[in-house]
RNA sequence: CGCGGGAUGGAGCAGCCAGGUAGCUCGUCAGGCUCAUAACCUGAAGGUCGUAGGUUCAAAUCCUACUCCCGCAA
């Protein structure tokens, strides 16, 4: 089956792979071009181009895809397989394959359309999340389901560890639906329009904890945006605001503290929710490293957060 | 050279601006007290103050360069 894989986000890793090792072995990689990342704004490869070199598989990485498509049509593929690539796809390439163009959503559809959709299904306290194959239209996620498989989330789930999960799952689907697509017995099942949802992209801001939220919330949110976008506040400290950041585990205490009011407790840190209160265990001051709660706590007396 | 914070016994911090005996909260070790403790009391060990220069009678503190850690931004 001649194939062309357009992906960015390390979740398509072990699909990638699982095409590597078990094929069809993809004719060539379309990514996003290298970008500037961390404090050097050093060039860097998206992981899975680093892993297509390696594999000796072309790679593409046109600013924007559609000027590409042309390069790719003469490649003649039957299929186009699309996972967290960062692009909004027009005609010229939603039309390039023979046979069909999916995609692989990290979600089960249609519940969470979008791109933060991992983080989406633990905030939400979801009992299961998953990956859903879909056929490509123009609108985002929308397209009609070949196949999904669903796994439990688990009490400390966070968005790391539901993405390594769903990345390895998502491998699995993949090859089902290829082949299915390769005896014609692809389903097109469409979504109900009644169950859906989107989830617009996280904003710069979005990991900012309002502790007028009940304690359950803000501890799924802790979760759900560990390690991305992260989750923070910010405190008095050295008589500046310095932003602290805020890492899981965390637990719901039954307490009585205004919200955001702070409490020391045989080392632990306890902050007061809308509803109820939440111990933290582990944090990170501006321009420290992370550490525990009791470590944070030995130098400083913090008056609260906001 | 994108912006900024930081490096001080094992941990987290103060001291630096206005140079002059290394300090706080813990931890560790020893002893005491207690039926008992992440309780309390007493004592002890443990630091070339990131590195290299410079200024000075004297540098954690002032000046210069460098290394490493981190937050923002992307």
């Amino acid at each position: 089956m001649r194939l062309i894989f357009i992906a960015t986000g390390d979740i398509a890793l072990p699909s990638f792979r699982h095409l590597l090792e078990h094929g069809p072995r993809p004719l060539a990689l379309v990514t996003q071009p290298d970008k500037p990342v961390g404090r050097h704004q050093t060039l860097t490869p998206p992981a899975i181009k680093t892993e297509a070199l390696a594999a000796g598989i072309p790679v593409y990485q046109p600013e924007k895809i559609g000027d590409a498509a042309e390069e790719l049509a003469a490649l003649d593929p039957e299929v186009v397989v699309v996972m967290a690539y960062g692009q909004i796809l027009r005609k010229n390439i939603l039309t390039l394959a023979s046979r069909a163009i999916i995609n692989l959503h990290a979600s089960l559809l249609p519940k969470y359309r979008g791109a933060a959709c991992i983080q989406a299904a633990i905030d939400a306290g979801d009992s299961e999340s998953g990956v859903t194959a879909m056929h490509v239209v123009r609108e985002l996620d929308a397209g009609d389901i070949i196949l999904a498989k669903s796994i439990p989330i688990a009490a400390d789930e966070t968005g790391g560890s539901l993405h390594d999960r769903l990345a390895g799952l998502a491998a699995g689907v993949l090859a089902e639906t290829l082949a299915k697509i390769a005896d014609g017995t692809a389903p097109c099942i469409p979504q109900d329009p009644a169950q859906v949802s989107y989830i617009p992209k996280l904003e710069r801001d979005a990991g900012r904890l309002d502790w007028t939220m009940p304690a359950a919330a803000l501890e799924r949110r802790i979760r759900a945006y560990d390690p991305w976008p992260g989750t923070f506040t910010t405190a008095m400290d050295g008589g500046r605001e310095k932003r602290v950041k805020i890492h899981p585990p965390a637990r719901v205490v039954e307490r009585e503290l205004a919200p955001g009011a702070v409490c020391c407790e045989g080392g632990r840190l306890i902050v007061g929710c809308g509803e109820a209160a939440l111990a933290i265990t582990s944090l990170q001051p501006e321009g420290g490293k992370r550490m525990s709660a009791a470590d944070y706590l030995r130098g400083r007396n913090p008056e609260g957060f906001r």
